[in-house]
DNA sequence: CTGGGGAAGGGGCCC
DNA sequence: AGGGCCCCTTCCCCA
């Protein structure tokens, strides 16, 4: 019995030592399925992120395109019977792209080929995120006639840049700055992950194109920079990022701020704001189809979680601009502005005298929205235009858009343009008070208190009937007519009763054809 | 669905 | 500066 029980134990104990060889395994076998599934579905969300990315880059890409049409073609339709000033922005732009255009005050330009830059369709931009040690992005942009175009890598420089013994346009100067960074997916391997980079294949990232001259631009830019390529001591590289937007951590986004001509761009592309680039106020922009009109795009990074008032701020801020700066961007505002840049531009061109505060960025604004001679087809109209629920835009576009929006007012704006056919139109006392939350901008300081209540939500003025409230006392005074029944208004026609005279008007107007 | 009227909320302007 | 009026637009209700 002894021996049979002693069986039954060691028979128990291996049946149980089986049982944990063989969970074990099917543990072991489980793990190794969940690993490999994990790692196709990951790579599946990889893959399909990356579509994602490039099919919304060309949508935006098209929209852009058809935007930049029409905003050309509605230039030249103002420009009738003169000389398209987009043909003259064009070749102008084309002189310096074949190396007519010289370059002033230090500012460099990275100059293409005509025809570089057209985004094909397998457009290659692809966005890398992650390599589980750091957040390297890289980010390449080729152009279609790469290849055509040969190993003609065109970076931007780094370290030379610094120096101005090596302010000189880079498409003659080539030469003598050496490309310090190649990042060319499909000749040239990837380039260890760790850091973000920005690389153009066959032309430059970034084009520039006027000789600054004249007008003034306002470019940012994220430049390319390679680790190993900056040799700048420290204290230079963070004295050129002193533009209050200090770089991330373990980033290589260098903010460029271009003076050449007072522009900002905003494409509202939201492609780095994918990137998780960490760099708050960065963003870098390269031009598309320069053989048309140039066309900018710009990832704002700073759209993704800031507001615009404080990137326009820190854009125009004192501490933002490089006057030594590089890269530039050229896009439709700078098209237009080029073209039919008020005088107020010109007497403001220096931006280093008034650009704190954002203040520029607001004149800006107000010289196209006031100057007549300015179109109106600039982003920023665009937004403005642009319904913030309806439109179609992706999150980045519509965080932009909003951000616009928030700055530009649009709705107060809009009203104010469609009463009395716009701010200024007929009047002829000057709009000086300028309301500082939507800036719309009255003749009359009161007139500006008053409109203030809008923003506040006073309303100080109760009816005593009904318990609502107004803010302005005539509102309240109309409101009482209701209560009273008072109608002191009678239609000299058909004796109709009215308790204000606007409505007498209009219903004369409606009924009696008078007026 | 349409048009008229009322209500409300804007800005311009004069006193 | 504030009051008051005019004019405009938008929204809503209703016949």
């Amino acid at each position: 019995m002894a021996n049979c029980n002693g069986n039954v134990m060691v028979f128990h104990t291996q049946i149980a030592s089986i049982m944990e060889v063989l969970a074990n395994a099917a543990v072991a076998e489980i793990c190794k399925l969940v690993d490999d599934d994990y790692a196709v579905c990951r790579l599946e969300i990889t893959q399909s992120q990356k579509e994602n990315r490039t099919l919304r880059r060309k949508l935006q890409l098209l929209e852009l395109k058809v935007a930049r049409e029409r905003a050309e073609r509605t230039m030249r339709e103002r420009v009738l019977g003169s000389r398209p000033r987009s043909v003259k922005i064009l070749d102008r732009y084309r002189g310096i792209a074949r190396g007519e255009g010289h370059l002033t005050e230090g500012h460099r330009s990275f100059v293409k080929p005509a025809g570089h830059n057209t985004w094909r369709d397998d457009q290659p931009i692809t966005v890398d995120e992650g390599n589980g040690t750091s957040t390297q992005h890289v980010i390449v942009i080729e152009s279609a006639d790469a290849e055509a175009a040969g190993p003609g890598v065109k970076q931007e420089r780094t370290e030379a840049e610094k120096d101005p013994r090596h302010s000189k346009d880079i498409q003659t100067g080539g030469s003598g700055a050496p490309p310090v960074a190649t990042e060319n997916p499909t000749t040239t391997p990837a380039q260890p992950r760790t850091r973000h980079s920005i690389t153009e294949v066959s032309g430059t990232q970034n084009a520039v194109l006027k000789s600054a001259t004249d007008t003034k631009t306002l470019t940012v830019t994220h430049r390319l920079l390679h680790t190993g390529s900056d040799h700048r001591s420290e204290p230079e590289r963070l004295g050129e990022r002193r533009l209050g937007c200090p770089p991330a951590p373990g980033s290589d986004y260098l903010p460029v701020f271009h003076q050449s001509q007072r522009t900002v761009h905003s494409s509202g592309l939201g492609e780095s704001l994918d990137t998780g680039s960490d760099d708050p106020s960065c963003s870098y922009s390269t031009e598309l189809d320069p053989g048309n009109m140039p066309l900018g795009l710009e990832i704002q990074t700073d759209l993704s979680r800031g507001d615009w008032n404080r990137y326009s701020s820190s854009v125009y801020s004192e501490g933002c601009l490089d006057k030594k700066g590089e890269g530039l961007v050229v896009d439709e505002v700078t098209m237009k502005v080029e073209g039919d840049v008020p005088p107020t531009w010109n007497a403001d061109s220096n931006l280093g005298d008034r650009h704190s505060q954002g203040r520029d960025f607001l004149d800006y604004r107000e010289s196209l929205e006031t100057n007549p001679n300015v179109t109106t087809h600039s982003p920023l109209h665009l937004f403005r235009d642009h319904d913030p629920v309806s439109t179609s835009m992706g999150p980045s576009d519509l965080h932009s858009h909003v951000l616009f929006h928030q700055v530009l007012n649009s709705n107060d704006r809009a009203r104010a343009q469609a009463q009395g056919g716009g701010a200024t139109s007929g009047n002829s006392k000057e709009k000086r008070f300028s309301c500082t939350q939507c800036h719309m901008r009255f003749t009359e300081a009161g007139t500006l208190k008053r409109h203030q209540r809008v923003h506040t939500g006073e309303k100080p003025y109760n009816c005593p009937q009904c318990e609502k409230r107004f803010s302005r006392q005539d509102h309240l005074k109309m409101h009482l007519k209701i209560h009273t029944g008072e109608r002191p208004f009678a239609c000299t026609h058909c004796g109709k009763r009215f308790s204000e005279r606007s409505y007498l008007k209009i219903h004369l107007q409606k009924n009696h054809s008078t007026l």
